[in-house]
RNA sequence: GGCCCAUUCGUCUAUCGGUUAGGACGCCAGAUUUUCAUUCUGGAAAGAGGGGUUCGAUUCCCCUAUGGGCUACCA
């Protein structure tokens, strides 16, 4: 066996993937990359009645988005897979047989009901050493009689039998040891009659056994099983190889109680998920990272910080040198709650790293909904202007709009402020000192019409606002003669004398 | 209820026994600006509580409190 690293981030396909299970990815994939190794997908559908229809496929697209690529997965294969563990029934029979017959496991009869009567009348009623000789299981029923119910179609389960009073160790890379005594442990379902597949449980240990996986980086939500999982290593006897294991802290919502929740995006107005999601029963839509206008590097660089920081104060990082600093013991061990801002935040930083040929390009969609058609070159002039004021590709639109259609209206408040009753003589010399300039730039125009503001000794403030309100239509926008020198001479004349014959009425 | 994990500014976090407890987001103020922003500068803002150990604890130990997770024939 080689000793080349090797991870899995095994999501069951049961709806979209949230982000906590995004940021648990993306820990994957910075140490083993960082090892050199490998990065698996692995889908865990062992639970046939959970299955929702386009999950998988959500989720290898999400993954394409975030630029995180698989080196073995569903779509890609790989030599250990298949990778889709209800692909993989048969393999899982021979190991639960295998415990059968090393008697480290057993065969029970108790249907859902009886447990639930069970687990009524006995408070906390725990499935395991101490109760087990009271159920119906093949350790109190005779052989034949094990063997008739199995013929008959008895619906059955197996269980794994936890020996009591034994103290299981689970060391964790981010935790240090964790003691667990078995005591505390119960029976767990480990393979069910019903669907012929196994639990959970039994399908990881035997899959990462199999798959050679060298390190399993998951949420906390599995610290509690992290002791069974050991035990079933020992139960095969491949303790020897068994994976490391880091257990990640949890995000929280960030007002309130609890865990991030599906609900609590749209709730609070920001996704949670990387890609918008169609409910395929309700039709229910739940926004997307992607969708709203953030980048995929900004996600990733976001979601390493939550949880983990570099021991510097650095805070912009390339995915690759996250590959490069990130660190297990840099893994805080408590949970962190998702603060919205700061991903604002780290997404107005990489638009304003993104160059603006790019943008246009991601701001296309935005324009050819509102009819507009222009040359990318253009577009990409005006986002150059405006890009450091926004958090969002779309609020560039916002920002811009006025750069592609003139205003059909003058903000109010602002015509209160800056229209005096000199305002339209003086815009309609304006206009002759605009005409007059052969070279239409930014730098010309400032020249000249500073030179006639300065000759009539108007007021450069009022002279201006009243410009811009003309041009732009509210009190809003970047250097005025950078907005003038882009949409032109006889644009911005035109737009001079709308307003002048528009704001007068 | 039981078991496990955690606990530094509002939030994300640095500190690995001795610091004016540092940074970032957000917030507030000032500067820049022909507007709105951006940007820059400055400011307010933290060791859950109680016991120990120690010359000295945010840091190590214990208890309490609080938060979180798990406790299914779900993952």
């Amino acid at each position: 066996m080689s000793n080349k690293t090797r991870v899995r981030f095994a999501p069951s396909p049961t709806g979209p993937l949230h982000i906590g299970g995004v940021r648990t990815a993306l820990y994957n994939y910075l140490f083993t990359k960082q090892q050199g190794g490998d990065f698996i997908l692995r889908i865990e559908d062992t639970d046939s009645a959970r299955f929702v229809p386009g999950a998988e496929e959500y989720i290898q697209e999400a993954f394409d988005w975030l630029g995180l690529p698989f080196d073995e997965s569903p779509a890609k294969g790989g030599e250990f897979g298949p990778y889709r563990q209800s692909e993989r029934k048969d393999i899982y029979k021979k190991y639960v047989d295998e415990l059968l017959e090393k008697e480290l496991a057993y065969i029970a009869f108790d249907t859902p009901e009886e447990l639930d009567a069970k687990r009524n009348e006995t408070a906390n009623f725990q499935y395991d050493a101490s109760t087990r000789l009271q159920m119906r299981n093949s350790l109190t029923l005779p052989t034949e009689e094990v063997k008739k119910l199995i013929d008959s179609g008895e619906q059955y389960v197996v269980r794994i039998k936890i020996e009591p009073n034994i103290d299981i160790t689970v060391n964790d890379l981010i935790r240090g040891e964790v003691v667990i005594n078995s005591s505390v442990l119960d029976d767990k379902v480990i393979y069910k009659s019903s669907d012929q597949l196994p639990t959970y449980h039994l399908a990881n240990v035997v899959d990462d056994h199999l798959m050679q996986i060298t390190h399993v980086i998951r949420g906390e939500e599995w610290l509690p099983s992290a002791p069974l999982h050991v035990w079933l290593y020992r139960s095969f006897d491949w303790e020897n190889t068994m994976p490391q294991f880091a257990h990640l802290p949890l995000i929280l919502k960030p007002e309130g109680n609890g865990k991030l929740s599906k609900r609590d995006g749209d709730r609070l107005g920001f996704p949670v998920f990387p890609l918008e999601w169609r409910d395929p029963q309700s039709s229910e839509i739940s926004s997307g990272y992607r969708e709203s206008g953030y980048l995929p590097q900004a996600v990733v660089n976001f979601l390493a910080l939550l949880g983990w920081n570099p021991g510097t104060e650095q805070e912009i990082f390339s995915l690759d040198e996250l590959v490069q600093a990130f660190s297990f013991d840099r893994c805080s061990k408590s949970g962190a709650k998702f603060d919205f801002e700061k991903a604002k935040w780290f997404n107005h930083k990489y638009i304003q790293e993104t160059s603006d040929d790019v943008l246009a390009e991601m701001l296309e969609p935005v324009l050819s909904e509102k009819n507009i058609s222009c040359e990318k070159d253009y577009t990409a002039k005006v986002i150059g202007l405006v890009k450091e004021r926004v958090n969002f590709v779309k609020e560039l639109w916002d920002q811009a709009s006025f750069f592609f259609v003139a205003p059909t209206s003058y903000d109010e408040k602002t015509v209160r402020k800056r229209w005096k009753p000199e305002t339209p003589e003086q815009l309609s010399e304006l206009i002759y000192v605009l005409q007059s300039i052969d070279d239409f730039s930014s730098e010309n125009q400032e020249k000249a019409v500073k030179q006639w503001i300065e000759d009539r000794n108007y007021h450069l403030g009022n002279i201006m606002n009243a410009f811009r309100l003309a041009v732009v239509g509210e009190s809003k926008g970047p250097q005025m003669f950078d907005i003038t020198a882009l949409i032109g001479k006889q644009e911005t004349i035109d737009r001079i004398n709308r307003a002048i014959k528009e704001i007068s009425l």
